[in-house]
DNA sequence: ACTTGAACATACTATCGAGTATGTTGTCAA
DNA sequence: TTGACAACATACTCGATAGTATGTTCAAGT
């Protein structure tokens, strides 16, 4: 019996954040095209073929939606970049790499990453309803380790060589504009396949380290 | 009398600009920080010590404030450029000039581009009430006029060999995004003075030129 | 002096949307 | 089979805000 009901709760489990995605999704669509506040459930219920109810069953509030939806976004820019930041390569490989891996991942997440990218907004402004303010704090340091990560990759890309630069908050701010760029101005076509998405991904990748002073060579 | 009433006209005009020009910036703070549909009037109206039948007076609409933002905005940047624009110089030199201008402008004037910005992810997602459609239009092509100019700029740079990029698409999107930085990270210091914002400019220019291939020497 | 109109302020209306309360359906366990 | 509960849908409430209608002041023209 126990087993029984380990079973069913694990299938409700998955039903529920099946559901949750799938709003999610509408949610974070919406939010990138109206933002925030102009977005109203009811948008987001019919964005999904659905009614306000679902998404209150599934969330306290429109805040709380919007708070997954950011949560989410960071979550996939982990997934993304983890990996290659275990692997065993030089400093300025594994620099390209996981700036190719956050590109790629912003481009085929982007909705969800608009949404990150609000949420940063909203806690730099101090808007937002005051409970959840807390939860938005608790991500925005989520953001803070992401941007570390990319820290240690390029202090160790710099002591490598490979790169320099003279203020690491301004180049690094500015090596997050390159590589966020596509959230902002990329639209995918009709008919574009993975190779095409990749060398725009490689270009804005090729960009960044040329940035940073990486002239192909070491001298 | 003619002269009399003309002085008259011109003097209340000046007054009627300098009333609009008040609250714009006040509404420009404000859609700053919250955004554009997360503002109500009210705010603006307090954030200037005044009342919403003061802005009623001067604007028809909520929209209609907005899109005089914006214009002023895209009308700083152009003042801002311009004059360079015309100027007889190498084109690598008139390239590092222009973006300096730009930086230096955009900081100056952070509040009205970032409203410059919102009103560009209006018209690419087409909210915005269909009358007022028309006018965002024609302020986007104003932006696109402001694009072609840095297009040119690159493309003589590139001509004389000084900077080189595959897609000029790409290459322009990934500069615009390095430069306008600051709209989004610049936090100004108190005390910090005109000396420590050029140097934060300067290294954004330097960033966007290394970014087109830029290495310092003409080879 | 008095008229006029610009430049506001004040007081109100009407709508929209977040949140809630309640109803319906299907599924599983006992 | 029935009771309970999850997963919704439907139907409401209520506060916020864009927009309006009206009142007030003051400076300039006559």
């Amino acid at each position: 019996m126990a087993t029984a009901t380990r079973s069913t709760k694990y299938r409700r489990q998955s039903d529920t954040d099946l559901s949750r995605m799938e709003i999610m999704e509408g949610a974070a669509l919406c939010f990138e095209a109206r933002g925030y506040s102009a977005t109203s459930l009811d948008e987001v219920a019919a964005r999904i073929a659905s009614t306000k109810g679902r998404i209150y069953h599934h969330y306290a509030s429109k805040a709380e939606l919007f708070l997954d939806v950011y949560r989410t976004g960071m979550m996939m820019n982990f997934q993304a970049i983890e990996p290659i930041l275990e692997r065993d390569m030089p400093p300025i490989e594994r620099l390209k790499a996981v700036l190719k891996a956050h590109v790629m991942c912003v481009i085929r997440t982007k909705a969800f990453q608009n949404v990150v990218g609000q949420g940063v907004d909203m806690l730099r402004h101090g808007t937002m309803p005051a409970n959840e303010h807390a939860e938005l704090r608790q991500l925005a340091q989520l953001r803070d380790t992401y941007s570390e990560h990319f820290s240690k990759v390029l202090e160790d890309a710099m002591a490598a060589g490979d790169i320099e630069f003279a203020n690491i908050k301004i180049a690094l701010n500015s090596v997050f504009m390159c590589i966020n760029g596509p959230i902002v101005w990329f639209t995918p076509r009709k008919g574009q396949d993975q190779k095409e998405i990749e060398a725009v991904a490689d270009e804005c990748v090729l960009y960044a380290i040329r940035l940073l002073g990486y002239t192909g060579k070491t001298p």
